[in-house]
DNA sequence: CCGCTAGAAACATGGGGCAG
DNA sequence: CTGCCCCATGTTTCTAGCGG
């Protein structure tokens, strides 16, 4: 097993096609917390791609100062926010759309009953925000809060305390105790089909790259 | 025992709305 | 317009628990 950092310098060294692995590695995070940003599935593909792609462009430019993790995570974010402050610029109705897109599957069989779960998913999307991607990075993807504060850039006290008010918000939809492990699940064969995609983008921009060094 | 982290509670601030 | 209140948000501070 390599760790990201030896991955990205073989990477750095001509080994491209190691790209693949980072991506796999990550899909299912970067699923969970653009879909937190960003409620339409496709478009969530979409933002995925382009921010593997981003990275991988500018992946000479990763100087370790963070995980790669936490960077590529920033990368996401940004294209997930971008994305969305387009997209609400084009059109102001996004009220009606929240709630057609709550009914995604969850395809692993889990403990958990449906019902709750489904009552689960719907209050994760009802919270605001910024609290929304703090419980969906801290509780759903397990990321400790200097990960969590480093990707948002916010103040550790800040996380903490946007994290317990959102469980709070979330205690009072819910009676009860919940189990997060398998909500937001990141479905295999989207995860085949990302990694297609960016695979090809990466090897038609490495030509571009190749032929510009010409 | 020490250091680190999470969590809870108290406190501070800033904006929006509203009566006068 | 002004003063006031309420609410959302962020910071500070304290406590508890866990592992070295």
């Amino acid at each position: 097993m390599f760790t990201d950092e030896e991955i990205i310098h073989r990477i750095l060294d001509g080994e491209d096609y190691l790209y693949e692995a980072l991506i796999r590695k990550y899909n299912q995070r970067l699923y969970r917390i653009s879909r937190s940003i960003v409620h339409d599935e496709d478009e969530v593909e979409d933002i995925m791609q382009t921010a593997y792609l981003n990275a991988y462009l500018n992946l000479a430019g990763f100087k370790g100062k963070s995980t790669f993790a936490t960077w590529l995570t920033k990368i996401l974010i940004n294209e997930s926010l971008l994305h969305k402050k387009r997209q609400s610029k084009r059109s102001q109705v996004s009220l009606e759309k929240l709630d057609s897109n709550y009914n995604y599957e969850t395809p692993l069989s889990s403990l958990m009953n449906s019902e709750l779960k489904a009552v689960l998913e719907e209050s994760i999307a009802k919270l605001p925000e910024k609290y929304r991607l703090v419980f969906v990075m801290r509780e759903l993807e397990d990321m400790s809060t200097n990960e969590t504060m480093d990707a948002l850039d916010l103040t550790e006290s800040n996380v903490k305390v946007r994290l317990n008010r959102a469980k709070e918000m979330l205690r009072d939809v819910l009676s009860g105790h919940y189990k997060s492990s398998d909500v937001y699940d990141f479905h295999l064969s989207r995860c085949d089909k990302i990694v297609n995609r960016v695979m090809a983008e990466i090897s038609s921009a490495i030509d571009i790259r190749d032929h510009k060094r010409d």
